[in-house]
DNA sequence: CAGTCGTGGGT
DNA sequence: TACCCAAGACT
């Protein structure tokens, strides 16, 4: 009986998206850069829109470590969690600045626990870029193996804890690299998570859940609240007053601040509605024409499109330049 | 440790 | 339509 690492091994051979282009380099920083991109994110979004931009702006560490924090975040710009971006850029500028104190150009560490320890860096992000820039001996366990190993073993809630300790188990240690790159591709194709193709599955015959696989793992329900804001846009000038947003959200990007009703205010040019992952959003924007510029920085339609803006902005700035059309 | 942090694909 | 969920990290 063929063992199960060489099953997988021709899975992945035949079926696997071995074609990835960051699959085929061996500079950590790419595979580093598509790591960051590809949390809770799908392939498809950083392969078509991401992820060659972003290297053509920044295409080394240190060109990404002596960049401004708004170009970088220019190029995340609708991608979201932008915390990413953030780290990504701190990581860049800590490493460029322990290589400038060698005489060096900055690397990544090789090292798991020293990847850790970087800003954006995770347990999981950690061992990928283990594996996939280091070929070390060691699971990657995010959103794919996750679900393979709930299935596996028939786990309805998983323990990390635990998930870590099959994952380490079950890792292929002479070919790390094509083995994690494999069980990811068998959880994005066939271990899905609604009508998994268990028949086409090479882990098919050691699997304890392939009778019910939709009950592996289970799904938690969350509440989605609604908030409603009011938007005040100022114009000066022909020239919208944003603002650069502090905080955790949106952090660093350029939008408009919500406001108070004003009470003497006319009717709301109109609504945006934008749904985020833990709460929905309704919008009544409202438009403001000020005699004096009182805000601090004011923009032309042409020089908000170099801003890095979020999505309910975009779509404001949007029904804004809709209504002064008609 | 459960909540927070974006957006778009797929159904 | 409305919903689930995607190469998670951080607090």
């Amino acid at each position: 009986m063929k063992s199960i690492h060489e099953k997988i091994h021709k899975w992945y051979k035949t079926h696997g998206r071995t074609d990835l282009p960051w699959r085929t380099v061996t500079d950590p920083y790419p595979i580093y850069l598509s790591e960051v991109m590809l949390q809770q994110t799908q392939v498809k979004t950083v392969l078509e829109r991401y992820y060659f931009p972003f290297l053509e702006a920044f295409p080394t560490l240190k060109s990404l470590g002596e960049a401004p924090l708004d170009a970088v975040l220019k190029h995340w710009e609708g991608l979201g969690y932008y915390n990413r971006a953030k780290n990504l850029h701190k990581a860049a500028q800590v490493l460029l600045q322990k290589g400038q104190a060698q005489g060096i150009a900055p690397t990544l560490p090789s090292d798991i626990d020293t990847l850790f320890k970087l800003p954006g860096i995770g347990k999981n992000t950690a061992h990928a870029i283990a594996a996939f820039a280091f070929r070390q001996p060691v699971p990657v366990m995010e959103a794919n193996v996750k679900r393979i190993l709930c299935r596996l073993h028939r786990l309805r809630t998983p323990d990390e804890k635990r998930l870590w300790k099959l994952a380490y188990g079950m890792v292929d240690k002479e070919n790390p690299f094509d083995y994690n790159q494999a069980m990811m591709d068998i959880g994005a194709t066939l271990c899905i998570p609604k009508d998994p193709k268990c028949d086409l599955c090479p882990l098919e015959s050691i699997c304890k859940g392939k009778n019910t696989p939709r009950t592996y793992p289970l799904k938690k329900k969350r509440s989605v609240p609604t908030r409603e804001e009011h938007i005040m846009i100022s114009v000066y000038n022909d020239r919208l007053a944003l603002t650069k947003r502090s905080g955790k959200f949106l952090h660093g990007l350029w939008g408009f601040a919500s406001a108070e009703v004003p009470l003497c205010a006319s009717e709301p040019i109109g609504e945006v509605s934008h749904a985020y992952t833990h709460f929905k959003l309704k919008c009544k924007v409202w438009v403001h024409h000020e005699l004096e510029p009182e805000q601090e920085s004011y923009f032309t339609p042409e020089e908000i499109k170099d801003l890095a803006v979020s999505k309910v902005d975009e779509k404001i700035v949007k029904l804004y330049l809709d209504t002064i059309q008609q």
